[in-house]
DNA sequence: GCAAAAGTGTTAGACCTACACCCATGC
DNA sequence: GCATGGGTGTAGGTCTAACACTTTTGC
């Protein structure tokens, strides 16, 4: 059993649960997985998925079965990584809740069904909820808005947006991810340059993808790298003195 | 009161905690704060410093508390943030203990005395400590890997080096901070080059600062900037194809 | 003067942006 | 042929690594 230590009232146990950003480029839009909910607190209002942590089970494990659970989606085939934990103490009504949320990214999925705990899901284009505070339940405004600036970042430093493209994909697929979560449109041929470039990116299949119109697009798969070296580096955003941004930049070995 | 929906045994309270890797450039390495547990669990082992989170208080709050009352200085004045969380359900004997990980920075600190459940604490070049597992107790191994290679990554981004200089610096003192946490050696004058062109980065005080032998230097205080636009990237470990490596890259506004 | 660290200048090559241009396909 | 997206080539500017060189101090 677990020996509190010091003085028992001040550290009591804490509910954790996994809340997920769903992220998938749909419709010339990258859109996010809501589900309204359909219970209090928050009854009928749009939230981000998640659950409680289960007995025995680590925060990723959490999250990929939420995942599955309201996607149907083997979570096992989805990019899903820890973003960060909320821990403000009034930010859920029932209580002490601390959650993990996680970024998962994929190509696009179908629409789920309503959980045992939501009224109804829906897919969301992100630009439509961002702005103005208050659309979602609890803070889930303040972990979209995190969310959204780290897969930004993240497509400039590693190849997560292959995460978006079902295989194979061309390159124009891939330019589209880009364009549509930077919100920018870009150069084609230097684009291709660039992800050709970049080592173990992009595997070619030897196929072709013939479109309704056009030349016929090599077809790619994923590679194995992870890292994007060089970066491709969103250039737009430079201006001014970066004084109103904090980066934190995470890398593993 | 917390009302538990479902079957109550699936998702219990957690305990959580807060571990501070707190890392400050002295003695030309980088090195990491570290106390001698004196409880059991892991008697007398060495581990990375931190407590529970109390109620009512944020995970941010926590550490910083627990900065404060592990090093004796206000926590407000040191760079502090959120690394990630760690869940594994059998990483604490105890039981079910979830620990989130910060990454504090500082100049030189002072060796803090040893706390309430600390038999001793000492400072530790971090280099001499990874590379076999099982050195520290718990997962702090791995907690201490990731937030040294956050650190690294974080050089490249932002202004942080900043941080671990007392101020006002030179410029020398700024490139001896990444020559030491990169473990490389840089060209100073290209190294001047970078960080001065950098916007709001460095402001100037006017002063200089007199060295036992060699020509005075400018002295500097941090400016307002937190993103180092352009990055300052490590050229020495791209080879390869980053496949061994994963990036998390996180930016706020 | 000499050693040492600060600071400036320069040059060759890499890289990047913008854009012209060619290619392969459906209709 | 023509429209459309795929794909290649290239000139000009920018950035950067490498290193020669000058400056300012203590001894």
């Amino acid at each position: 059993m677990i020996k509190q230590s010091g003085r028992a009232a001040e550290h009591s146990p804490i509910f954790v649960t996994v809340d997920l950003v769903i992220f998938t480029v749909r419709q010339d839009a990258l859109q996010v997985l809501l589900i309204e909910r359909g219970n209090e607190p928050h009854l009928g209002r749009w939230a981000l998925p998640g659950g409680y942590v289960r007995d025995g089970e680590t925060l990723d494990e959490a999250a990929s079965r939420e995942l599955g659970e309201e996607t149907g989606i083997d979570g096992g085939r989805l990019h899903l990584e820890q973003l960060r934990a909320y821990s403000e103490p009034e930010r859920d009504p029932r209580g002490r809740i601390i959650t993990v949320a996680y970024l998962a990214l994929g190509p696009e999925l179908p629409l789920p069904t309503a959980g045992t705990d939501a009224r109804a899901a829906r897919w969301a284009p992100v630009t439509s909820l961002l702005g103005r505070a208050g659309t979602l339940a609890f803070d889930h405004d303040v972990i979209l808005r995190d969310a959204l600036e780290t897969a930004r970042s993240q497509l400039e430093y590693t190849t997560v947006a292959a995460a978006f493209c079902a295989e194979p994909f061309t390159i124009g697929d891939l330019r589209h991810v880009y364009e549509v979560i930077w919100g920018v449109t870009l150069d084609p041929s230097n684009f291709r340059r660039k992800v050709t470039h970049a080592e173990a990116f992009l595997v070619p299949t030897g196929e072709r993808r013939f479109p309704e119109v056009g030349r016929p697009a090599t077809l790619y798969r994923r590679g194995v790298a992870r890292l994007l070296i060089p970066p491709l580096l969103r250039s737009g955003d430079v201006a001014g003195t970066g004084t109103s941004r904090v980066a934190a930049v995470r890398r593993e070995r």
